[in-house]
RNA sequence: GGUCCUUUGGCCGAGUGGCUAGGCAAAGCUCUGCAAAAGCUUCUACAGCGGUUCGAAUCCGCUAGGGACCUCCA
């Protein structure tokens, strides 16, 4: 069976077929460093890193570009006032460089928290300023810009005679228009959804440069486009990004291309969908954004407790990647304890071994029909939510195998082995789950040995008091002690 | 106003015509010195109304609720 992916653009599945055997180039539209990401920016981050490593999985070179948007994205995309990093840059009296590092930083350690890999390039716009000139000259000598006093706009009325501006998201251009909201008069565009690629800059502006039509900084969607161009060709395979991107950046940006190579970039686009909390999507601009700082600590009014990066990381992948999700502390409890539960079962699936007894035709068929399940949903369109559920369908065996109640050699060695093989793909290679965190500092685990055995010789004594007191006593320092059937015991951190 | 999406059991969420996930919570049982964990079992839903069909959560229509985009946002 072959990897399905629904493209946007089509409004349907299709069946993937790389433009160059083996190779895929993926771009996926990075953060603006400009404040701290939040809950729902990392989600479209997570999700992609999850295609990325299933890509991988499945034996493609990919090169993942990932770009940081670190100048002239510009709010309202008019001409007046200054972008962001000048605006944030004034109030706090630093240099636009110095947000951009900030967050940048910020961002990277996100996302390592979350273990996502890093693209395989991650340029930032202002490292691109003569590209994303060279490719407004372009657009503009084929007739699809024009200038007004510095500023360089794009001509979407003239586009809109040969190609369809609305493709993307299935929209006609006069109801695009009836949509616009009237900008007050005296805008100095021609047509009401031209969009800037270039934009003249006020003398006190922070951050500008040199052009043709004077000083200047680029328009935010020329970026992606010129960035694209550059890693990835002309015309490439995904390209990715947050469902609130579509409409109109993504837009923007196959109509550039289209002006300027006669081509459109990307042969599937791929959008993921919002983060929403009580129904309302997480948003920078709402002011409901949950940081991921204000996760790991608790520190958040509808958190109850702090709740760990691989527990996040597990609540996305139990939901596809195309539905909205919503954040509630009462949903990030139950991925949580399902997590460990799944998480347990895995850690003690690694220390089985497999000898051989009489097979069990119908657990042996059982078990080959869920591990061989994952690949199955996995090209379904990246269908996390169903290897998970497949997944917990196998905790019961395995931990029936573990205390006995079922003999691992009801399976064949064969079976066991690709169980345990793709288990332990899923978990840590494509869904990029790692163990949180435990206790693994070497000497407190040797005081916890040291405790076990007292409580063990505890109990051989009957002495329940003194076994009890470990127990209780460990609990409350959030270390749960749990009888294991052959006598043993084990500990984890609570 | 326009375009589009969505409505699944106490909660979260898969599922696009028959095989009707899964997690969490709850209840019972087993195991256990007790507990925890684990195992087994129970709870079995598809907003409402109508239509198509041998058969619909799944297709179509209407009604009602929710949401997104059209303006910076992943």
């Amino acid at each position: 069976m072959s990897l399905e992916i629904y493209n946007t653009l089509t409004r349907k599945k299709e069946i993937f077929k790389p433009l160059e055997e083996g190779y895929v180039g993926m771009y996926v539209c990075g953060p603006t460093v400009y404040s701290d990401v939040h809950l729902g920016n990392c989600r479209t981050f997570i999700s992609f890193d999850v295609i990325y490593r299933y890509l991988r999985h499945l034996g493609y070179k990919v090169r993942y570009v990932r770009n940081i948007t670190d100048a002239g994205h510009l709010e309202g995309d008019r001409d007046e006032g200054d972008d962001k990093f000048s605006k944030k840059a004034r109030l706090e009296q630093l240099e636009p460089m110095e947000i951009v590092q900030r967050y940048t930083l910020g961002f990277h350690d996100v996302m390592h928290l979350f273990n996502t890999l890093p693209p395989t390039i991650e340029p930032t716009a202002t490292g691109h300023i003569s590209e994303q000139i060279s490719m407004t000259q372009e657009i503009l000598a084929n007739g699809y810009a024009y200038e007004v006093d510095g500023t360089i706009y794009f001509d979407v009325e003239k586009y809109s005679k040969e190609k369809s501006y609305g493709i993307l998201t299935n929209r006609k251009l006069e109801d695009l228009l009836e949509g616009t909201r009237d900008l007050g008069g005296q805008d100095e565009k021609r047509g009401r959804l031209d969009f800037a690629l270039w934009i003249k800059a006020k003398p006190e502006h922070l951050m500008q440069w040199p052009s043709p039509w004077g000083m200047g900084f680029p328009g935010w969607h020329i970026e992606c486009s010129a960035m694209s161009n550059k890693y990835l060709g002309k015309r490439f395979d995904l390209h990715g990004g947050g469902m609130d991107l579509a409409a109109t950046h993504h837009t923007n940006e196959i109509a550039q291309n289209e002006a300027c190579f006669k081509e459109s970039p990307a042969q599937i686009w791929m959008h993921t969908n919002m983060l929403t909390v009580n129904g309302t999507r997480m948003s920078k601009s709402l002011g409901n954004g949950f940081l991921p700082h204000e996760l790991f600590t608790g520190s958040h009014p509808l958190l109850d407790k702090a709740y760990s990066p691989m527990t996040v990381r597990f609540f996305m992948l139990q939901t596809h990647y195309r539905s909205t999700l919503d954040f509630s502390n009462e949903a990030l409890q139950a991925s949580e304890k399902g997590l460990k539960r799944l998480w347990d079962a895995f850690e003690t699936l690694q220390k089985l071994t497999h000898t051989s007894s009489e097979v069990d035709a119908e657990l042996e068929e059982k078990v080959l029909k869920f591990v061989n399940g994952f690949d199955e949903s996995m090209n379904d369109d990246f269908n996390t939510a169903k290897v998970l559920a497949n997944m917990f369908e196998l905790v019961p065996i395995i931990n029936s195998f573990k205390d006995g109640l079922i003999q691992i050699g009801a399976i064949t060695a064969e079976t066991f082995k690709l169980f345990k093989n793709n288990m332990t793909v899923y978990l840590t290679d494509v869904f990029g789950l790692k163990a949180d965190a435990k206790v693994n500092n070497g000497k407190l685990s040797n005081v916890l040995d040291l405790l076990i055995e007292m409580r063990k010789e505890a109990k051989a004594k009957k002495d329940f008091a003194t076994s009890d007191k470990i127990r209780n006593q460990l609990k409350e320092i959030g270390i749960l002690l749990k009888d294991e059937k052959n006598g043993e015991m084990s500990w984890g951190v609570e």
